[in-house]
DNA sequence: TTGAAAGCGCTAACAA
DNA sequence: TTGTTAGCGCTTTCAA
């Protein structure tokens, strides 16, 4: 009886698993990560005296002898409040998982608002972690300079827009392509007039977004003049600017540069009584929850979240590879998931 | 030069700290975590060495020593697409938050969707976490009762549904009080036909949250009866579910278990032309994303998953403290957000 | 108030 | 193919 509590309470060690298997303890660290070693009949004994004892190597023990944690850093800020942008969840589920495939897991630790800096140094100089996935590199990623600086392992979700130089590995999703996708669909729809509705000049994003609807209209020769807006990521914003687009230059479509911009749009049509896919079409981006139920659905532009977190971790491990191999960075298409917001179906024949 | 690369490469040991203030490793250690033992001039030194030479104490041999690893695990299980369900998103933040606030990091490992145990057992195998967070109890919590029989400390975010008798720390949000208050507020402005679109039976967190509904109810003695339907947790359910009811009970409000569900009627509505907070009042439960950026705004009750975090990282300190404090399960209260589907501003008055 | 000794559980390096 | 030795960096225990 008592021996069965201190069992469950007292994990086993390399020790007791080499006293049971009545070989060395270099011999079960051998067995548990070189097996190829041992000889067949002798790796049978200690795997069986592992299995009797329900051995697991300690990871602190682990960690401090191979100075490795296993751990991946990842700054987790949640969705803002009013926007449909909710990324993280798909994103963090995807990394969470492709890490476990690598032997890893994601420690998640704050941003602070302010310094976006913080939590990178404390986790870096405990050697908490063996690496970071740095993501919220849009803010003109102060973070990525930093890290190289320190030579702390990183890969980037999101190009160094302003360090095009920059040597670090990264992946990232082609907004113009996404854009340019959206704008395609509904010129095949029929639409000529497609207005732009995208963020602030300051946001590379938006503007490589907005590069993508550009290029696509430019390629059928059609005018873009008075067809674009730049405004804050709010739905509001989104309401006023399709308000205004509508009056002043009749669009009969919109691409928006992100889901929280396209409800608004959605909010102008009902104010106005205008029907979403019937009367005018609207195309958003990133395919969030919001796009997926609100009433007749809106078509919108999907990064590939799941691919995105394969090629990170890939990076990853190429990052902590003895010597490292620093592969490129890497761009990845997205795709369009269409609903009714760009038109019945029957329009597509 | 050379000096500067090693202070980055090499981390800083409790040795050098020792050296650079001429005192011992043990006083070092001393002013690290007791460091009201030390002579103020003495401690002075150490903190200026450490300052000198960025010293952080290495995790994995603290973690060695002190066996613990001051991680809390959590699966993350990601909002399942064509749901408005993101309320992970915005408690994992939460809960990152507090957890740093205690000294933590919050550790995610993948659900394995077949074997809800599977993960637990490594990282409790491998003292990889000091404790967890179980969120996924509405499936009949076995984690718990496993993880309890296992001695694993743990904190659940939901109650013991199946388990009345169940001893482990938890903390939830009182379902019944939120579809209450979401149909008192429909009363108050004059609703009397209000019906319930919630879970099948089998979902006991779509019981307790009916009942509110219907004590709301009856305590106007008004009748239920045709009003409520129970139903998957779709978009397209909760459409199906309000055109029946319309059709045949002709409700002029709607209380539904989740915004997915709300998000139906909403759907049911603008095909039938109905006016959302004009012809027809609708509530929707767990104030997503959806519900803040969609048409008019979806009226929802809110869980205080801030406050759920504060309660559960108390409970885990309790737990993990020795001997350990087992403080009782704790209800929280959520709010309501009023929106535009439930009425105009005016009609409150 | 400070220091010395021991050891947490593991793996790298080397020896047998 | 297996075993021995040493030590990762820290904290606990005990002695000074």
């Amino acid at each position: 009886m008592s021996r069965d509590v201190r069992r469950v309470m007292v994990q086993a060690t390399l020790s007791d698993v080499a006293d049971l298997a009545g070989v060395s303890r270099q011999t079960v660290s051998n067995a548990m990560n070189n097996p190829e070693l041992l000889k067949p009949d002798t790796l049978q004994r200690v795997r069986d005296a592992v299995a009797v004892l329900g051995y697991s190597p300690n990871r602190a023990a682990r960690n401090l002898r191979t100075r490795t944690s296993r751990l991946i850093g990842l700054r987790f800020t949640p969705a803002q409040e009013g926007t449909a942008n909710a990324m993280m969840d798909r994103f963090v589920h995807s990394l969470v998982e492709e890490c476990r495939v690598a032997g890893y897991h994601v420690l998640l630790f704050p941003g602070d608002g302010v310094d976006p800096l913080a939590g990178y140094d404390d986790l870096l100089r405990a050697t908490a972690v063996d690496a970071f996935v740095v993501t919220d590199t849009y803010l003109g990623n102060p973070q990525a300079a930093w890290l190289e600086e320190r030579g702390a392992p990183f890969v980037a979700f999101g190009r160094p827009w302003d360090a095009p130089d920059a040597t670090h590995p990264w992946v990232d999703v082609d907004g113009a392509a996404g854009a340019r996708m959206a704008t395609e669909h509904l010129l095949a729809r029929g639409h000529t007039r497609i207005a732009w509705i995208g963020w602030r000049k300051e946001s590379p994003i938006g503007e490589d977004r907005r590069s993508g609807w550009l290029s696509a209209m430019h390629a059928r020769n059609l005018s873009t003049s008075g067809l674009a807006s730049r405004v804050e990521d709010t739905v509001n914003s989104g309401a006023e600017a399709a308000a205004v687009l509508l009056d002043e230059a009749a669009p009969t479509a919109f691409v928006c540069a992100s889901d929280t911009l396209a409800m608004g749009v959605l909010h102008t049509l009902w104010i106005r009584q205008l029907a979403p896919g019937q009367d005018v079409a609207v195309v958003g981006f990133d395919d969030s929850q919001v796009a997926q139920v609100v009433p007749v659905g809106l078509t919108s532009v999907r990064q590939p979240l799941e691919d995105v977190a394969v090629e990170i971790v890939k990076r990853l491990q190429g990052r902590l590879r003895l010597p490292p191999v620093v592969e490129p960075g890497k761009l990845l298409s997205p795709s369009l998931t269409v609903r009714g917001s760009s038109g019945p179906g029957e329009w597509s024949s």
